[in-house]
DNA sequence: TGAAGACATATTGTCGACAATAAATATTCA
DNA sequence: TGAATATTTATTGTCGACAATATGTCTTCA
């Protein structure tokens, strides 16, 4: 792996997991120090996320992590639901009963031994089967991108809110089942609603996490360092 | 302007052009020759191009823009057409009879002087105004680069069919009626009917292009220099 | 005092040189 | 010969130094 690579590997993950928080600065000389490269690679992950929409910089003055307010979320989310819709059209005929059944035993695992981290995967993996069969390239570039930003949500507001694990269990079942009976309205309103009820909770809980962050640091502090353009 | 912004508009207006073909190489050194500057701002323009999917890279061989076969063309034309009709619903009722009017006056000049700049020019403006007013800036974003793909379709193509501009012409002014009689289902209908029969003209002008190039260069030639990957 | 301008500082922007790598070509040896 | 291996070449990858720029801080002077 080269240099630029493993920059933006740590950095997306330093975002992802909050530990670079929203708004704060993102040096690349202090990057350069840390991971001990010159600047050159560092700036070109930097641009890189930048065009992901996860960095915003500002010519001589600093580059920054762009803040997710809830109406950002929002945009988001409606924004998933829209290309997963369209996409599960596209691939609705195409999934195999290796890939149903795998899925299927993944989620199972995550409910047997109530572990996020297999219930994570097994999320993923079929929101991702359904893009990806839809066969569009660059779809799915673009609802990566988005996937980075709900990561990013879910990283600060750890939403492991235990009701709606049995919840979810329960709606991705359904969705399963349906594209085996080759359902396809019926699989899209439960895919409609799955969503957006993930949608919600996700929006209420950026909602809290926003709030939070005003209320801990009265007038601002990490937004405050963000030039006003 | 930095030199990085110069480099970027230099090459994206070649590729778009057409003046650097589909298939065929972007070389660093090339660039930073004919634009008489380092090799680093090229490089960043480049990297640009490339998120945007333009241009594709491979490590110690070169970068290529990438080629545009006909189900690209028709994978392109789709998701625009996905997105616009999404964008719609929620722009709606947020036009102004200022910002319709000033569209309606420069179809009506492009159509009286049957100037195809200006009919661009028009036809931008209305499909930019959609998508604008909706507020997802992210969205925006990824049409941009849909944009700039079917500029590049154009830009090949050169699809200046008489016929089209007639046609066109109504079909644009449906629209745009249609938003002032605020009647949104029958606005969505003629806005699809518009963006598919855009769709087939493109298409069918992206096979023709194809087949010439192929016919053109026996067993291609600028498509060979890609790297198998 | 306080506004205008000079200066300092922090940060990104650009440069030219050298390193690393993948592919093409030449060489070796059974 | 021809397959394995070394060499050369073309290209991108990385480096450290310096330039440009936006902002913050001092200094001057009416």
């Amino acid at each position: 792996m080269n240099r630029k690579q493993q920059a933006y590997e740590f950095l997306k993950k330093a975002i992802v997991s909050g530990a670079i928080p929203a708004g704060a600065p993102v040096r690349e000389m202090d990057l350069a120090a840390e991971l001990k490269m010159s600047r050159t690679p560092i700036r070109e992950a930097m641009r890189e996320l930048e065009a992901e929409g996860v960095l915003k910089s500002y010519p001589a003055r600093g580059t920054f992590v762009v803040p997710l307010n809830p109406s950002d979320v929002e945009e988001i989310y409606e924004l998933r639901a829209l290309h997963e819709l369209w996409a599960i059209e596209r691939s609705f005929d195409r999934f195999t009963e290796e890939e149903l059944s795998f899925v299927e035993r993944t989620f199972d695992e995550s409910y047997r031994k109530s572990d996020w981290e297999t219930w994570h995967q097994a999320d993923r993996l079929l929101h991702r089967l359904i893009i990806e069969k839809s066969g569009s390239g660059r779809l799915l570039a673009f609802v990566n991108m988005l996937n980075t930003q709900m990561d990013r949500i879910r990283g600060v507001s750890a939403a492991k809110d235990v009701s709606r694990f049995e919840t979810s269990y329960r709606e991705h079942m359904e969705i399963i089942a349906l594209i085996r009976k080759r359902d396809l309205p019926k699989c899209k309103d439960a895919l409609r609603s799955h969503l957006r009820s993930v949608a919600n909770s996700a929006i209420e809980s950026s909602r809290n996490v926003y709030v939070d962050l005003e209320r801990a640091m009265g007038g601002l502090s990490t937004l405050e360092d963000i030039p006003r353009v």
